[in-house]
DNA sequence: GCACGTTATATTTTGATAAATATAACGTGC
DNA sequence: GCACGTTATATTTATCAAAATATAACGTGC
């Protein structure tokens, strides 16, 4: 799990589809699909519900599990930014400035 | 910069070359020496200083400023570990156990 | 039953990254 | 001046990830 998931966990969640999601992203089809289906299958229940089929075509839905994972990888996110804030500026005054 | 180049930096300082660094690691001496090499451009000045030839056919001392930089590193790890131990573990606990 | 937009899957092509191999250059000690 | 162990660099090969392309399947609405 990383920004890329998780960004694409929100943009199913705004759009109602992973074709829609990824597109949104500027991300194939195929691609936002492996990764879903890889979450799918790494976490214990799926984190994105999809239907085939019907009068739009289908569409994907992100799950309430789905959800409590986003959500908590967010707080670990924001948590994390946080507490090395400092530390991380200073290791970027390290670095060529042309980066 | 990552867990890769820290933990070589490390490999670096305990034996004094790049090659038996790398040796230790199960990398390429080419693979490590590319590392350094990205390193040495990346930060504002070396972290690697290098000699050649001599009597020990020459050798790899991380510099006071790579030793900063490493310490730096690990302080942000150490410290982002600390603050979402709990979030984390959360997280992992909703994976498939096999993973 | 046909069209539509989507999910689902397979196949091929491309690109980037790593690994493997080879060789040059260097400087001290003998 | 030759041997040694290392840095430094180039070239080829292999491996893996991403992109591109194509196609099947699905279910509702018309």
């Amino acid at each position: 799990m990383g920004p890329g998931k998780a960004d694409l966990l929100g943009a199913i969640q705004q759009k109602g589809s992973i074709s829609a999601a990824a597109l949104s992203m500027g991300m194939s089809y195929k691609r936002a699909w492996d990764l879903v289906n890889t979450m799918n299958k790494s976490f214990k229940q799926a984190v994105v519900a999809t239907s085939v089929g019907g009068g739009k075509g289908g569409g994907a839905q992100v799950t309430d599990f789905g959800s409590q994972v986003l959500m908590q990888y967010r707080a670990i996110e924001a948590k994390t930014t946080l507490a090395v804030e400092a530390e991380v500026s200073d290791l970027l005054l390290m670095l060529v400035t042309s980066e």
